[in-house]
DNA sequence: TCGCCCGCTTACAGCTTTTAAGTATTTGCA
DNA sequence: TGCAAATACTTAAAAGCTGTAAGCGGGCGA
């Protein structure tokens, strides 16, 4: 029998695909292996277990995540940067809920998502380059940043917009809206 | 052999306090059969599955976020208010971060857990009544207190600060100041 | 006291993860 | 070219999970 062609780089793509169609939840190495038309213990010569699957998934989310907020925020300052960056978070998980899912699952400051997790991290703080916050406020205000738009997304993602009548996409650009504002006028301590 | 004297609120009490030790993700039938020291298969005349389980628990952490969100707002308005709600409700995920993720399920608007679930929309809205706000900014401001509340949990919960000198306490103190300056001067469409 | 129902057990099917051992294919080197 | 070693996969199996079906027995109502 022909060989499969198996790698643990093809794995995790095949899994942040199946993971935006079925849902991170939803997969297996099993379901994985049945994609790739081999029995599951095949998997197990290019993963150490699923566990290591689920961050590989992890790292090549956040890698995307943060691709796509370099490009965004590329050229662009103050509120356009803030709004070109949130933008490009949502619609990222949006059109993948199960490579964002998988974003946020628990990262081992040592381990391989780690890299992608601190680019991501300093993608969200050059969104504070046009506003001129000194520590430590810089850092609180990327705290609140991030909660915001990882909260939003998350709430909206699982259905808590839904049941009123007022559009999430108006409700969000308010939100940025107020954010920006916010960050001109930062509370002093 | 005496009866176990199981019953659905007995099992979904035991679930909350079976995932606040192991965590949410943990929380299975056989596990919870194995503390009431019963096999798996009895549980299913209580409960319908295992999915059934999770909402029941959903409702009930809910239920209790409401019940603490309310207490914290009893006599209070304008920050203030705003700071005990939030203080509350970050208290809650750090002592119940397995109630608190189970809270977090998808929720059926015609289900079970939809009445808790619409007391605490309820309760988030109620930290408005001292900052005057007209609709529609008044649902745009909720939507954005519950994202950063509950995003900046789950980023906390997650590890997400812990990488960095800043206290994550400060940095929640801050972005409640912002919140309340930024409901104190919203932004005009 | 009798009988029935309810709460549990056993048994089982089907799914998952993961390890171990065996087989086949491909690669690299002489 | 041909052989040996490394690699990719298979089968087999253990252990745990969900959920269904059938059976048993104790306690409650009549």
């Amino acid at each position: 029998m022909a060989r499969a062609g198996v790698t643990a780089e093809r794995l995790t793509q095949a899994a942040a695909d199946l993971a935006d169609e079925i849902g991170f939840q939803n997969v297996t190495v099993s379901a994985l292996a049945r994609g790739f038309g081999v029995k599951p213990a095949a998997l197990y010569f290019h993963i150490r277990d699923a566990r290591d699957l689920r961050v590989r998934l992890a790292a090549l989310a956040l890698t995307e995540l943060a691709d796509r907020a370099a490009a965004a925020l590329a050229g662009r300052a103050g509120k356009d940067a803030l709004v070109a960056f949130a933008n490009a978070y949502r619609e990222y998980a949006k059109e993948h809920p199960g490579r964002y899912a998988a974003a946020q699952v628990e990262i081992d400051p040592g381990g391989p998502a780690a890299v992608p997790a601190r680019r991501h991290a300093e993608m969200t703080r050059a969104i504070l380059r046009g506003y001129d916050l000194p520590e430590p406020d810089q850092t609180d205000a990327v705290r609140m940043l991030h909660s915001t738009f990882h909260g939003y997304v998350s709430l909206e993602t699982a259905g808590g917009f839904s049941h009123h009548p007022r559009e999430a996409d108006a409700s969000w650009r308010r939100t940025l809206d107020a954010l920006d504002s916010v960050l001109r006028n930062w509370p002093p301590a």
